[in-house]
DNA sequence: CTGTTGATTGACCGGTTAGTCAGTCAAATG
DNA sequence: CATTTGACTGACTAACCGGTCAATCAACAG
């Protein structure tokens, strides 16, 4: 018989504390952004000593990414699950664009740290290859969706991949500008985008 | 009779060198970022030392601003003498469209540029003051044409401000996307999104 | 030719910060 | 209880980089 790991005090504390820093490292790191935020900020917001945080994680690197990953994992479940539980294309892309309206209302700054962690990185390529695997899933989801809509006659005909990426590529600018522009009304804007967009899916009448 | 300026020797190459160090700018720091790249970078590339960079601007986001500013003045004065020159709203669209594509061409890592300028700037609301201040007169651009389009029955009724936000987000998520995605064909990219679009924009038959 | 001003240099400074490490403490182990 | 192991600390370091400045040179005026 197989032991079973019995979690002791100490992992669970572990397990606990690294959340905890995490957590922190998303605040600290939304708020100001990946270069302007220091290590020494994200231990303070975690109550932690600096050193702490380099027996948890590796770099500043790998903990911004640690803490951008942390939020998708959720997030990606949930809306595939929504996205999944609709009948028509139509309505999973409806689903889809609900989703990325949550995500952004909770997100905030968390596009801003993925933008300064990339943006200033010596090796974008490099740094930006797990961000670009992300995407690519995404991409893939999309651009699915809209094939199989082709497909079964509910959209007109068009090239899903390159949909697929302005698609994303509006949502990501919208949670950039959301960020700039003062008062700028996502959800509003969102619904006018996704109306003419599922409009201009349609095939002709 | 008013003197006229006769510029020197002196001013000519004032001038000249100006612009030489904005060029040199516009290229190390679009490839390295804003951040990764350092002030001698600069002057290395422009042929010049680090001290004469701090005789023709303030600072190093003093000199960012100014490159990234250079380029959109003379793309802004082209892009709107195309669209002014087509008589309809959606003419005048697809002339943005065609205009933006151009940018993106020669932009390449512009937007990269700006994004480390601003996303780890210490005050993000005020050093995104200006570039809100471009962002909201192309919105005002593009809303206008909407609003035009719906006006004289080109269009569908739609919210112009909403949907011109999300057109500007499109493109600007795009610019980064195709420093990230490699192969990714932003020009077939852009002829799809701005299909679906214009159809969507449509009256109904 | 000479004095003045504009332009340029590059060594230098001060502040910042990611990452380290020797030492400490507490939990687990036997 | 004694010992080992894991977790934690915070002062310290080494490197970096934006910005300064005294010295120097080149252009221009008188």
């Amino acid at each position: 018989m197989i032991e079973e790991p019995a979690p002791t005090k100490r992992e669970l504390q572990k397990e606990e504390r690294r959340k905890q820093i995490l957590a922190a490292a998303l605040k600290v790191f939304s708020e100001k952004g990946y270069h302007a935020a220091n290590v020494s900020d994200v231990a303070a917001e975690a109550g932690v000593s600096q050193g702490t945080i380099y027996w948890y994680f590796e770099s500043k690197e790998e903990l911004a990414r640690a803490a951008i990953l942390s939020v998708f994992d959720e997030w990606g479940q949930e809306a595939m699950e929504a996205i999944l539980a609709q009948p028509t294309a139509r309505g999973k892309l409806e689903a889809l664009f609900r989703g990325i309206e949550s995500l952004g209302e909770q997100m905030d700054g968390l596009f801003m740290l993925f933008l300064g962690y990339w943006a200033s990185s010596p090796d974008r390529a490099q740094a930006g290859q797990w961000w670009l695997d992300l995407l690519l899933e995404y991409k893939s989801i999309v651009a699915g969706i809209l094939a199989e809509g082709v497909q079964n006659g509910e959209f007109r005909t068009v090239d899903p991949e390159a949909l697929a990426w302005s698609l994303l590529a509006t949502y990501d600018g919208l949670a950039a500008y959301g960020m700039l522009v003062p008062d700028l009304d996502l959800v509003r804007t969102s619904r006018a985008f996704a109306e003419t967009v599922l409009r201009g899916l349609e095939v002709d009448s």
